[in-house]
DNA sequence: GTAGGGTTAG
């Protein structure tokens, strides 16, 4: 009701807010009909607990990046704000000067009112525009372009206060609440120079109207144009900017998906020497839930356990679940630029969100009266949603489970998202007993969705047709949404790729809403893997049927799929067009390496390494592994294309970025002869492991290396050292990363080439002791090494049907797993 | 009505 009031504009309601006790009225819980009181929000230690145990068990040793820090974080944020802020302020002053160049007539939309009537208006009509315009007349029905007309031509006799005052009502009766008129009003005001006139209450109105404007960029612009406005009259000591100034804006921001706008404008808050007010982050936290292009959810975070360390503020009950549920699915590792934290995973950035609210709710009690005897959890059921969904992305289940028994146990009644996300949990960790039990009862399309797309992804195929084939029937009926179908179509492109393919003209012509991005994505990537580039081109072509261009994420999975075609120029072609549309993110480069490297182009893939890292992109571990594998490759490849030779420098350009953005194309303007000095030149790459092991050792600075980043380097030595490639197998077993049989058979191999018996038998034994089984490559190198070691025949015989009983066994396995394979 | 389910890398 009371938002209902406010948009109307209605005085009962301005005063209602102006008397509330906080002056809170912007407050988001203010507008919702069910306020929750502070003390039903978030608060139950033992919760933190178990969080806090599930952080341990999940999280990895730290992954360090060598990356901005917290300082200069904020001093580039509050750069950022400037730069914006100088845009805003010329974007004003020429909108001001366009403003004072036209004349009165420009400034009307009616041009019947023009030069004509004022040379006519007799000295009765004047008077009655008196009357008509008194400031105390304007009213809902007033006609702005008249008003507008009659202020411009007797601004001199009425003089600047007058005009003041009937502008000032026509923003309160005449605007209507609607944005454009308000604006228009404001705009007159700057017209006739009578701002510094307007009160706090009036920019706050002003504010207030303009915060429900439409289009994201010019509502925010507009919005801080006034603000900067105010911020002049701050400087020569007129107004004050408030706090409920800043809230309209970040509401505004809130709506619109701004959240470096809104970080920006929390920090200023802080530097006017305010505590920005919890209504004010939790515009924050919605703004950085609702950017599509930034995530701000670190930044944000932190924001919110300054405030609730440091100045005790009580964040809203929608800010801790927005927060919560940004938090605990932020990925772990491997973003751009990320800032360098101790706490790179969700989980544990989540638990320290939650210690920052338990600790502020705590003092809370202590200050007021400690009457709280209730030991019911105060976390409502979303809270524990988003926390279950967070533990089940990470595929674990067993903590979700406690958490889901957890909140039973304090009465809460999980809802369908709160099922679905325990569903995920089992399903993402490969327990489809538990997933289908759970299912069981009703299957809603969340959940079959769910355990589909994760029993596809654990290759279940009896799973997946057993769930799929009831729905399959009814593949075009409406009670089947976007995701679940979408969904139905990756198990028939995983089953058959062409009958996938006519399926989905089938569907479109049936309704074209029926097909989806997603649809075509798994076709243009089963087509990849098809490695046929004509139907990947052609997949990838149906994207205009979806109403959608092509997003960054379909256009990366299309350079992949191009990739595995071989078809390196179109793959290159295509990742360059991509980069023309936005910042390709770090699987994105980690891809391209990979990609290259796969299809031999060492010496292209090395210089696009160098080009990341010589312009402080931090390549991921999966880059610095492909890398790595291009020196453990036991073919020579060092030739390149001419063809990539003469796209590099495109290629280059691309990769790093250069003057793709606005700020480079001004940055290119400014210093011209400098950019073009860098022509980047094609650096030979040498194939050495000494290469090998120093990249290695420089990634160790950046990430932890996992088992596949040991197994390659380790495969680098092999040919070269088995001192070497043994020292990095113990160093590989210090650290507490357990070798793959992909890791014994690569010592193997090294034990073979080094002709080292009793090498060979003592990695096999550690296997053994490992319970790690041996595929055929094993046993081939195994055996290979004992030959070359001259070992005795009789004990070459005794392995070698040692492993042919095995493999008997394994391919007996390998056949079944090859029948289950086999999907619908 | 907030929270949940769809497509990325060996």
């Amino acid at each position: 009701m009371s938002s209902a009031l406010a948009r109307r504009g209605s005085k009962t309601a301005a005063t209602a807010c102006k008397h509330h006790p906080n002056r809170n009225y912007f407050s988001h819980s203010f507008y919702r009909r069910d306020v929750l009181s502070p003390h039903q929000n978030i608060r139950d230690m033992s919760l933190l607990w178990l969080l806090t145990a599930a952080a341990c068990s999940s999280s990895s040793p730290t992954r360090l990046f060598a990356c901005r820090t917290a300082l200069s974080m904020t001093t580039t944020a509050i750069q950022q704000r400037r730069t914006f802020r100088a845009k805003s302020e010329q974007l004003a002053s020429a909108s001001r000067s366009m403003a004072m160049m036209d004349d009165t007539s420009s400034l009307l939309t009616d041009s019947t009112c023009t030069t004509t009537t004022t040379t006519t208006t007799t000295t009765r009509e004047k008077s009655l525009s008196n009357k008509k315009f008194h400031p105390r007349r304007i009213g809902k029905g007033c006609d702005l372009d008249e008003l507008f007309q009659y202020l411009i031509e007797s601004s001199h006799q009425l003089g600047r206060e007058r005009v003041f005052k009937s502008l000032r009502t026509a923003l309160y009766n005449a605007s209507g609440y609607r944005v454009e008129s308000a604006w228009r009003i404001y705009q007159q005001m700057i017209h006739h120079k009578v701002t510094d006139l307007m009160g706090a209450n009036n920019y706050g109105h002003l504010l207030n109207i303009l915060k429900y404007g439409t289009d994201p960029t010019t509502t925010i612009s507009r919005m801080l144009n006034v603000l900067d406005d105010l911020r002049i009259q701050q400087e020569s000591q007129h107004q004050k900017i408030s706090l409920m100034h800043y809230s309209q804006v970040l509401f505004a921001m809130g709506r619109m998906g701004d959240s470096k706008g809104a970080c920006a404008l929390i920090q200023e808050i802080k530097t006017q020497g305010h505590v920005p007010l919890p209504s004010q982050f939790t515009s924050l936290a919605i703004a950085t839930r609702n950017d599509k292009f930034y995530d701000a959810t670190q930044e944000a975070a932190e924001l919110m356990m300054e405030a609730m360390n440091k100045d005790q503020v009580v964040l809203e009950n929608d800010a801790c679940v927005t927060m919560v549920s940004l938090l605990s699915r932020q990925r772990s590792q491997g973003q751009r630029q990320q800032q360098m934290t101790v706490e790179n995973n969700g989980i544990d950035r989540t638990v320290k969100f939650l210690e920052a609210v338990e600790y502020v709710r705590n003092k809370e009690d202590v200050d007021d009266t400690p009457t709280t005897t209730t030991t019911k959890s105060q976390y409502n059921v979303h809270v524990y949603t988003s926390l279950i969904s967070g533990l089940a992305q990470k595929g674990d289940a067993t903590n979700a489970k406690r958490l889901y028994d957890k909140m039973r146990q304090q009465g809460l009644k999980p809802t369908i998202a709160t099922r679905t996300a325990l569903i995920e949990a089992y399903g993402r960790a490969g327990d489809f007993d538990a997933a289908l039990k759970l299912l069981n009862r009703k299957h809603h399309n969340s959940m079959v969705t769910s355990v589909l797309t994760n029993a596809i992804r654990h290759n279940k195929w009896d799973v997946a047709e057993m769930l799929a084939a009831p729905w399959m029937k009814k593949l075009e009926s409406a009670k089947i949404d976007d995701k679940l179908r979408a969904a139905l179509m990756w198990v028939k492109v995983k089953s058959d790729l062409d009958d996938a393919r006519t399926f989905f003209d089938t569907l479109y012509q049936k309704d074209a809403s029926y097909v989806n991005t997603v649809m075509v994505n798994h076709l243009v990537t089963g087509s990849g893997n098809q490695r046929s580039n004509e139907k990947v081109k052609e997949a990838y072509g149906l994207h205009p049927l979806t109403g959608k261009s092509p997003s960054l994420f379909s256009q990366h999975l299309l350079v992949d799929a191009l990739f595995k075609c071989r078809d390196v120029p179109a793959a290159l072609t295509a990742f360059m067009s991509m980069r023309r549309q936005g910042i390709p993110d770090d699987i994105t480069l980690a891809m391209v390496i990979r990609g290259l490297i796969m299809n031999d182009e060492d010496t292209i893939a090395w210089n696009v390494f160098r080009a990341l890292k010589k312009d402080g992109v931090q390549p991921n571990l999966w880059a610095y592994t492909s890398m790595l594998k291009a020196y453990a490759k036991s073919h020579s490849t060092t030739g390149i294309n001419k063809q990539l030779v003469d796209v590099w420098p495109e290629l280059h350009r691309a990769v790093t970025g250069r003057h793709a953005t606005v700020e480079s194309i001004m940055e290119k303007e400014k210093n011209k002869e400098k950019v073009e000095e860098e022509a980047p030149v094609l650096m030979p790459i040498i194939k050495n492991p000494s290469q090998a092991y120093l990249l290695f050792r420089e990634l160790t600075g950046f990430q932890t290396p996992n088992e596949y980043t040991y197994t390659t380097l380790i495969a680098c030595f092999s040919k070269h050292s088995l001192a070497r490639a043994t020292d990095v197998f113990s160093h590989m077993c210090a650290s507490g990363v357990k070798p793959t049989v992909q890791t014994y058979t690569a010592m193997l191999q090294a034990c073979s080439i080094f002709r080292s018996a009793r090498g060979a038998l003592l990695i096999f034994r550690h296997m053994r002791d490992q319970q790690v089984a041996p595929n055929s490559a094993t046993w081939h190198y195994l055996l290979k090494a004992l030959v070359r070691a001259r070992v005795d025949k009789s004990r070459i015989d005794q392995i070698g049907n040692m492993a042919r009983e095995a493999m008997g066994s394994n391919d007996n396995d390998k056949n079944n797993k090859s029948k289950r394979k086999k999907p619908l």
